[in-house]
DNA sequence: AAGTCACTCAACCGCAGGACG
DNA sequence: GCGTCCTGCGGTTGAGTGACT
């Protein structure tokens, strides 16, 4: 048995806002602040659902909201923070002041998205789009460095974003490293080295960082905010990089479950955002994908995962404090 | 000028979690 | 412990608008 509606949908107003409803809103909220959203309509004498009415107050309505366009910074602040903990636009908005989660998530999904994958850049993994090519090679099997692309990968990557164009691009051609050195310049930090760099985007020729009271505060070895990935080593070009190894060196998994540790300068210079990049990542792999990750060779149980990860939570909140006052989660 | 397309963004939807009786 | 209500959240939709043909 499901919940009941929170209104007569039937009998509510839907659509954009009048000039009058708002004003309806503002003079009840003046006299008698927010709250109870489901009395609101009645008494400020809308026809509208409560809920609706609330969205249109923390959306719109409030004093304290910017209407102006976003700044870099903030489009910075963002990317950042999508980087570091994904699409959780109400915390990203908590970062901006003026601005709500629905402000970040539109802008995010019709600029911001676009601007990375111009420049290269997977929006959704925040890697190289020529790095998640490969990998998404080596999960559909088609590894071999001439194979044609068969079947459209099934996550929200780049891949298969509404920017399908960004597809038929990678399956018309083979994308080489130089085209992606050449295209964003930004990503790669090494330009004098032939070794495929795979740092992700990174926004390394701004001076201020603005996370740094987020990610940077929390790396124990680097200022900067870029991610080392782990088994580096693995993912230089012509090498038969495969994401299962990406699983099996991830920090956050049970170092006895790892076939192969990448060695303690991949844990101890884990940052925050690189756990919460590769939760997210482990999560988007395992239910886009349908990759069993005890499939990939090891051998924890899906409840002893869970708890690795509770655990890690609790060692990184131990030794970065501060995580608590940036992000809630 | 008219039609089409692409883009933006306000608003909606459904789900989850917390508070409360 | 259970059911109900309220709020918060993220994903999605669709009306409005400007650009393009």
């Amino acid at each position: 048995m499901g919940r009941p509606p929170c209104c007569d949908k039937s009998n509510v107003k839907k659509g954009l806002w009048t000039e009058e409803e708002d004003a309806k809103i503002l003079a009840y909220v003046a006299i008698h602040g927010v709250g109870n959203w489901s009395l609101i309509p009645k008494k400020a004498g809308l026809n509208r659902c409560g809920k609706s009415c609330r969205l249109r107050w923390t959306n719109y309505l409030r004093p304290d909201l910017k209407h102006d366009s976003f700044s870099p910074q903030e489009e910075e602040l963002i990317i950042q923070c999508h980087r570091a903990i994904g699409s959780r636009w109400s915390s990203i908005a908590r970062k901006l002041p003026g601005r709500t989660d629905n402000d970040v998530k539109n802008h995010w999904n019709t600029k911001l998205k676009k601007k990375l994958m111009k420049m290269g850049i997977d929006p959704v993994t925040h890697k190289p789009v020529s790095q998640v090519v490969l990998e998404f090679r080596n999960i559909s099997g088609h590894g071999h460095e001439n194979a044609s692309f068969k079947t459209e990968p099934s996550n929200n990557s780049i891949l298969t974003q509404s920017n399908s164009s960004a597809w038929e691009t990678m399956r018309n051609t083979t994308m080489s490293h130089e085209t992606y050195y050449n295209n964003s310049p930004m990503i790669f930090t090494n330009p004098a080295s032939s070794e495929f760099q795979t740092t992700p985007f990174h926004f390394s020729n701004h001076s201020n960082h603005l996370l740094n009271g987020t990610t940077s505060s929390c790396s124990s070895s680097s200022s900067s905010a870029s991610i080392t990935q782990p088994n580096q080593g693995a993912q230089t070009p012509g090498t038969n990089f495969c994401w299962n190894d990406y699983l099996l060196s991830d920090p956050v998994l049970p170092q006895n479950s790892q076939t192969q540790v990448v060695g303690s300068s991949a844990t101890s210079n884990l940052t925050f955002a690189q756990n919460e990049h590769h939760i997210n990542s482990l999560a988007e792999c395992s239910s886009h994908n349908n990759i069993d990750t005890n499939a990939s060779g090891t051998s924890h149980s899906a409840s002893s995962f869970v708890d690795e990860i509770l655990d890690k939570d609790q060692e990184m909140l131990s030794q970065f404090p501060q995580l608590l006052n940036d992000f809630d989660y």
